[in-house]
This record gives structure tokens, C-alpha cells and sequence, in this order.
DNA sequence: TGTTGCTCCCTTTTT
DNA sequence: GGGAGCAACA
């Protein structure tokens, strides 16, 4: 028996222990999540209840994953069998046994982000829809407005309006695209991610014997990040619980945790109102709410407390601990962003003497942050897995390699056949379209003359058929195909092939689980399969979305610079600019016992060759300085601390009062909208005119080019940094 | 006719 | 670094 009461605290105890009905639990970031969801399994399989009647809907794998491995841990007889994943995952596994009804018996296939961009871009064509107009929004951002759309459940247009009013024009062509797609999907039986939701819905709603089913099977259901779900995730969980006109005595056992203070997922169309709505969707809910933090030291929990305090009324939200003491959170200035790499590098390796690899993050808020940092851990020889950002099955060499296994489940999967053949020089889209045709023909004659001029790729196509010919698990193909990819992928990417066939063996690992390939692959689209070996000698880097429900001993906040965090598209909408700061706080409260935090000065510019000058993000220039401890770099890049009377750190007033500047110079600086609330905030033109590093580094560069008409390039030949700033911004000698 | 190479542009966050 | 459009080449 586990003694629950001695390892919870009392609003843990409760939400553990509660009895039968819809129960709400609001759990702040860091007061034991996690372990009061792992308890309240092991409670419920103590009262009786079957693991196999539980049914755990998460955010990601990886975070059911950990649950259920904590959950096989407690208690003496551990608990397994209880069904966990996403919820697309799991509509995925519904729908695989109860087919929609469009689809009348035919089979259907997932379609991975590259058949959607793909199947999008083929609907425009065909419908001849902006040939060769560039004010037409790229097929990727096509995908996401009509992901949106459907997400937020709204109209386009109204998405438009909101989001993008300079796509109005376009609005009846993109609603045509978005019904053209919707009828290519539905003739070929095909789900997107999204599909896979309304289905489940749909099939909760109409397929009574279906609905009956699933909900006798699943007597109680946990969602976990309860916050972070759309309207339609919503509606499947009270589907679950019972028919839509069920009385609130018959449904079943719902238990939803979130925290509205995390809530970062609006964008695709997660609804805070879902959290606030439960008790209406669920009459007589029980409300629990866990407030006290275990997870963070005060220094830690002040800064997160802090950054929350300027958000707007409703997400407000205070943390607190028992615990004194702690490292004081570090705010360190760097003069670019390539010496903030190597610092954090260098840092890094000092954490490295204190905590284990697997113990340390670096998070930052978009996936191309981290790359000067990649290369400035590999020149280190630090071992990182890095989070986010492009998603594995995404990488060029991957989704080749995928083409050759879709291939073959699949022969008629003309975009992998498409992939494979343009492997081949000499072969285009085109000819890969006419071999292919004649390859379904059957006519072998044709056949063997098409490919007489590409031997090669005769070569790959007698592979695969040889792969047919033999039964192997799905590891076994993957390593013959990554095998037989690898000369291609020397010719293709010359310069860093190892590297990527690095990566292409770990699928193999990936895929050593699974007992059937189509599984595999479309378990690849819904969400990178762990691969278990590689973790813990490794440094994580991740983007904050992909941190969510994490935590680290020590975490650095890189690129806390303006445009970057918040993200320069935020800057126009309040709600989306309140987004990023409750972003700024999940990346803090993932810290136990140190927090660092990163402002480059400058930022190289691809488009003006040279590094530009940023501001600091506002969540760090909000921070009153009493709650960091200041470093910056200095020459030779040493870190020096900064006395409290020094410019900068958090003083909002500092740049006021030594701007040498007269103030209509430095409004036309004014680089970004100010946040919804400008009373709380410094105006961001303070920064942009003359922030900290424009005084201390600009002084000691040399002009070495005049770029007209009023900028010049300034060398900091220590450094090796070229700094491209307006000229009027030079201090006066 | 179809492939390849060049240039310009943009580059958030995810299932 | 990648996608899209355009021009030159086989």
C-alpha cells in the first residue's frame, strides 16, 4: 500500500484521492504536477479500477511517456497498461479500428507535414490560383492559415482580418484553396492533423456503437495541459465522458489539469477558455487548486513571479516556497550573438562540473537560435539533443530515407517515388512522373527502356523490390535503406554527410520498438519517437513550446533581445504579445537551482552582412535589477559583474538619463510597437537609441566603411564582429 | 521539353 | 538555409 498522505501535501492529497465526477485541477508551475497525476493513478488502481480503463491524454509522448514510467514506479506492484498519448495519437488509434464513414471501407493514411505542403501547393496549381503573383501568401503559410482556420474553428476571412489584413485581397482564392484541399484529401483517403480531430468528434457524435464502446472502456480520463487544448480537443474529452445529453450523474470521470498562466499555444487555436469554461461543460466540477512550488529556488520563482506581474489581470498568478536561498539569477550581457554562443559554451562547461548533462537546458523562443550555439558546442566536444524547431522527420535526409519505406508500403506514393527518382541526376519532377506511370502500367518493356537511361535509379527500384521479397522487422529495412541512401546522400550534401548520417541511425534505434513500418512512419508524423539511449549524456537545447513540462537543474534563456523574445510578429497584437509572456515565464519556471539569462548587444544580419544593434527584450528590461545579479562582457571576453549603479540592469531609467541623444533622434529609432500597456513599460526608443552596448562597444570599434546614406560599418577587430549601425548613433569623440 | 543553376526573399511557436 | 521564380543549358 502507498502511504499517499505522506507523500503529498494537501491539495496534492485531494486531487489524488478524490472519488468519482468531473474534478478541475489549476496546478502552478512546478507544485508537483506530475506527481500528483502519477498518484492519482496508482490511487485509482489501488481502489480497483482496471489500468486499461485509464486513459492519460497529454501534450506530447514524451511527457506520457514519463508519467507512465513514474506510474509503473510507484507503489510496489507498479501500474501498467494504462492507455497514454496525444490526442492526435490517440484518435490515430481510434479511427485506425472505427474507419469514418466517408471513407467506406477503403483504408487511409496520415499525411506528414511534407504530403500537406505538398497536396496544398498541387491544389493551387491545378486551380491556377495566383500563377506567378508574389503578393500570394508561400504554400507554407497557406497550410498554417488554413490549419488556423480550422483550429480556431472561424472562418478565413476572419482569420485574415485579424492576423494578415494584407492577404484580404486573397481571401476568396485561399477559401477556394482550402476547399479544393479538403476534396483532394477526402478523394484519395487521406487525414491530416487535423482531420484526425474532427473525425474522432465526428465519430463520437454519430457512431453510437463507436461511442458506446470507448466510453465504457475509458472510465476515467486525465488531460493533462488542459489549457493549451482547442475547442474541438475539448468536445472530444466530454464525448468521452458520456453521450452529449448524458446528466451530469452519468457521465464519467474527467480530471483536468492545466495552469492558465501557461497557457502558449493560442496560435493553433488553443482556447484559454476551455479551463475557465470546465465547471459549464462539466456541471459540479470540482475545483483544486495547487499552489505552493517546489520545483524553483526564490531567486528563481521572484524573476518568474516578476515577469508575470505585468500580464494582463486574468493570467496573474503567484508562486510561492518555502525554500530560501539559492543562486542569484544571472543576467549576462554579450556584445553579439556569436559571443553569446561561446559563452554559454564556456558556461556550460562549468555547469557541466556541478550537474549531469541531462540536468542543464538552453531554450530560446524560435528554432534557429540555437545554431551559432550548435557550433560552438561541437568545437567544445559538449554532446546537446536539441528540441523543436525544425522536427526530425522534417530534415531533407530523413524525409528522403522515409520516402524509400512509404515506397514501400506504398508503391503508389508518387511524392516518395517522386523523392527517391529525384535522387538521380538527370531526373526532375517530370520524368520521375512518366517513370512512375509506366512503372503502374505493368508494361516491363516500357519500362526497361525508360530506366536504360538511369541505370541508378533501376538500381534503387530493384532494391526496394528485393526488400519486399524478405520479411523484416522495421528496423531491419530502415538500416538496408539507410544503406543504400548513403551514396546518394554523399553526392547530395557533400560537405556535411556525416553528420546527417548520424541522425539517419538513430532512426533505426527509433524504430526498434515498433512491430510494423506503417506504424512507425506515422507515429514519426505525430510526434518524434524517443530514442532512449542518447539522453542523459546530453545537454538538451530546446525551444520553450518544446520545454513545456520540463524542468533542469540549470537553465539558460538565450537571445533575449528585442524582435527575437517576444518574436517581432507578436509585437502588433496585445493577445499575442501576453502569449510571449507567459512564454517568458514557462522558460523560467523550468529552472530548479539556477537561471541564466542572455541579452546579445548585436545580432548578425544576413541581408545587411554585418551585425545591427538590438535592444533588450522588454521582459528583461521590466525586471527590477534587485532581483538579478548583472555580468556583461567586456574585451577579451571576461565576464564582469556590474555594479548596481551601473546602466542597464534593469534600470529602466538609466538610458533616460544618459542618453546623449536629443529625443526626436531617438524616437525615429523606435524599432517596435510598445507592449498593449504602455504604462508599465520603458519606451522601447529609450533601448533602441542608446542601450548599453551602443556607448561601450561603439566607442572603441573603427569605421572602416561609410554606407550611404547615413549608416556606417563599425570593426571590432578583437571580436572579429563587423557591426552595421546608423551613424548618427556613433558617440561623439 | 525538362533539368539545373542562379537570385531574391523570408525565416515563430506544433500535432 | 530553403523555397520560389526565372533564365540558361542539354
Amino acid at each position: 500500500m502507498i502511504d499517499f498522505r505522506q507523500r503529498l501535501n494537501d491539495a496534492q492529497y485531494e486531487a489524488a484521492t478524490c472519488g468519482d465526477g468531473p474534478v478541475l485541477v489549476v496546478a502552478g508551475a512546478g507544485s508537483g504536477k506530475t506527481r500528483t497525476i502519477v498518484h492519482r493513478l496508482a490511487w485509482l488502481a489501488e481502489q480497483g479500477v482496471s489500468p486499461s480503463s485509464m486513459l492519460l491524454l497529454t501534450f506530447t509522448r514524451k511527457a506520457a511517456h514519463e508519467m507512465l514510467q513514474r506510474a509503473a514506479e510507484v507503489g510496489d506492484q507498479g501500474l501498467t497498461g494504462v492507455q497514454g498519448g496525444t490526442f492526435h495519437s490517440f484518435a490515430f488509434g481510434v479511427l485506425r479500428r472505427w474507419r469514418p464513414e466517408w471513407l467506406e471501407g477503403r483504408g487511409f493514411s496520415l499525411m506528414d507535414s511534407a504530403d500537406i505542403t505538398a497536396a496544398v501547393k498541387e491544389c493551387r496549381e491545378s486551380l491556377g490560383i495566383a500563377k506567378g503573383d508574389r503578393s500570394f501568401p508561400k504554400t507554407q503559410a497557406v497550410v498554417g492559415l488554413l490549419s488556423k482556420a480550422r483550429n480556431k474553428e472561424q472562418a478565413l476571412d476572419v482569420i485574415l482580418q485579424r492576423e494578415a489584413c494584407q492577404l484580404l485581397p486573397h481571401a476568396e482564392s485561399l477559401t477556394r484553396l482550402g476547399e479544393a484541399y479538403a476534396a483532394y484529401r477526402r478523394e484519395r483517403g487521406l487525414l491530416d492533423y487535423d482531420d484526425l480531430l474532427f473525425e474522432l468528434e465526428a465519430l463520437l457524435r454519430h457512431n453510437d456503437e463507436a461511442a458506446a464502446q470507448l466510453r465504457a472502456r475509458f472510465r476515467h480520463i486525465l488531460v493533462d495541459e488542459y489549457q493549451d487544448t482547442n475547442l474541438v480537443q475539448a468536445r472530444i474529452v466530454r464525448l468521452l465522458a458520456g453521450p452529449p445529453d448524458a446528466a451530469p450523474e452519468d457521465m464519467g470521470n474527467v480530471m483536468a489539469v492545466g495552469d492558465e498562466a501557461q497557457s502558449i499555444y493560442a496560435f493553433r487555436g488553443a482556447n484559454v477558455r476551455n479551463i475557465l469554461d470546465f465547471p459549464k461543460l462539466f456541471p459540479g466540477a470540482r475545483i483544486i487548486r495547487l499552489e505552493e512550488n517546489y520545483r524553483s529556488t526564490k531567486p528563481i520563482l521572484d524573476v518568474a513571479n516578476s515577469v508575470l506581474s505585468h500580464a494582463a489581470e486574468s493570467f496573474r498568478k503567484h508562486l510561492f516556497t518555502r525554500q530560501e536561498g539559492g543562486a542569484p539569477v544571472r543576467l549576462v550581457t554579450t556584445l553579439s550573438d556569436k559571443t553569446q554562443a561561446s559563452l554559454v559554451a564556456a558556461r556550460i562547461g562549468e555547469l557541466l562540473e556541478r550537474y549531469r548533462p541531462g540536468e542543464i537546458a538552453v531554450l530560446f523562443r524560435a528554432g534557429f537560435h540555437s545554431f551559432q550555439l550548435e557550433m560552438a558546442l561541437n568545437q567544445r566536444g559538449i554532446a546537446f539533443r536539441k528540441y523543436g524547431g525544425l522536427r526530425y522527420a522534417e530534415a531533407a535526409h530523413v524525409k528522403d530515407a522515409i520516402a524509400y519505406a512509404r515506397l514501400l508500403i506504398n508503391p503508389l506514393d508518387m511524392p516518395s517515388f517522386e523523392r527517391v527518382a529525384a535522387l538521380h541526376p538527370g531526373i526532375g519532377p517530370r520524368t520521375a512522373r512518366k517513370i512512375h506511370a509506366t512503372l503502374l502500367s505493368g508494361d516491363t518493356a516500357a519500362l526497361r527502356k525508360a530506366l536504360a537511361r538511369h541505370e541508378s535509379l533501376r538500381a534503387d527500384l530493384d532494391f526496394l523490390d528485393t526488400l519486399r521479397a524478405h520479411a523484416l522487422s522495421p528496423a531491419g529495412i530502415l538500416s538496408s535503406i539507410v544503406e543504400q541512401y548513403r551514396p546518394h546522400m554523399e553526392q547530395v550534401y557533400p560537405d556535411d554527410w556525416p553528420r546527417r548520417q548520424q541522425a539517419l541511425e538513430e532512426i533505426v534505434q527509433m524504430a526498434a520498438g515498433y512491430e510494423e513500418l506503417d506504424v512507425f512512419i506515422a507515429d514519426l508524423a505525430l510526434d518524434t519517437p524517443e530514442d532512449e539511449d542518447v539522453d542523459e549524456g546530453a545537454v538538451t537545447l530546446s525551444t520553450i513550446h518544446s520545454s513545456k513540462g520540463l524542468e533542469w537543474n540549470a537553465v539558460l534563456i538565450i537571445d533575449l533581445a528585442e524582435d527575437r523574445f517576444p518574436s517581432r510578429h507578436s509585437m502588433s497584437r496585445p493577445e499575442e504579445f501576453e502569449e510571449e509572456r507567459r512564454l517568458m515565464y514557462v522558460a523560467c519556471t523550468r529552472a530548479r537551482k539556477e537561471l541564466d539569462l542572455y541579452c546579445p548587444a548585436t545580432i548578425f544580419d544576413k541581408a545587411e552582412r554585418g551585425s545591427m544593434p538590438v535592444g533588450q527584450s522588454p521582459f528583461v528590461r521590466e525586471l527590477p535589477a534587485s532581483l538579478v545579479e548583472a555580468w556583461s562582457e567586456g574585451y577579451g571576453g571576461m565576464l564582469r559583474r556590474k555594479m548596481s549603479g551601473e546602466a542597464f540592469a534593469g534600470g529602466r531609467s538609466s538610458y533616460a538619463d544618459d542618453c546623449q541623444l536629443p529625443p526626436e533622434e531617438r524616437a525615429s529609432l523606435y524599432r517596435s510597437a510598445p507592449s498593449p500597456d504602455r504604462s508599465r513599460q520603458a519606451p522601447t526608443a529609450d533601448a533602441g537609441a542608446c542601450g548599453y552596448c551602443r556607448h561601450r562597444i561603439f566607442g572603441r570599434g573603427k569605421i572602416v566603411r561609410r554606407l550611404p546614406p547615413d549608416k556606417v560599418q563599425v570593426n571590432f577587430p578583437g571580436f572579429g564582429l563587423k557591426v552595421i549601425l546608423a551613424e548618427y548613433l556613433l558617440p561623439e569623440e
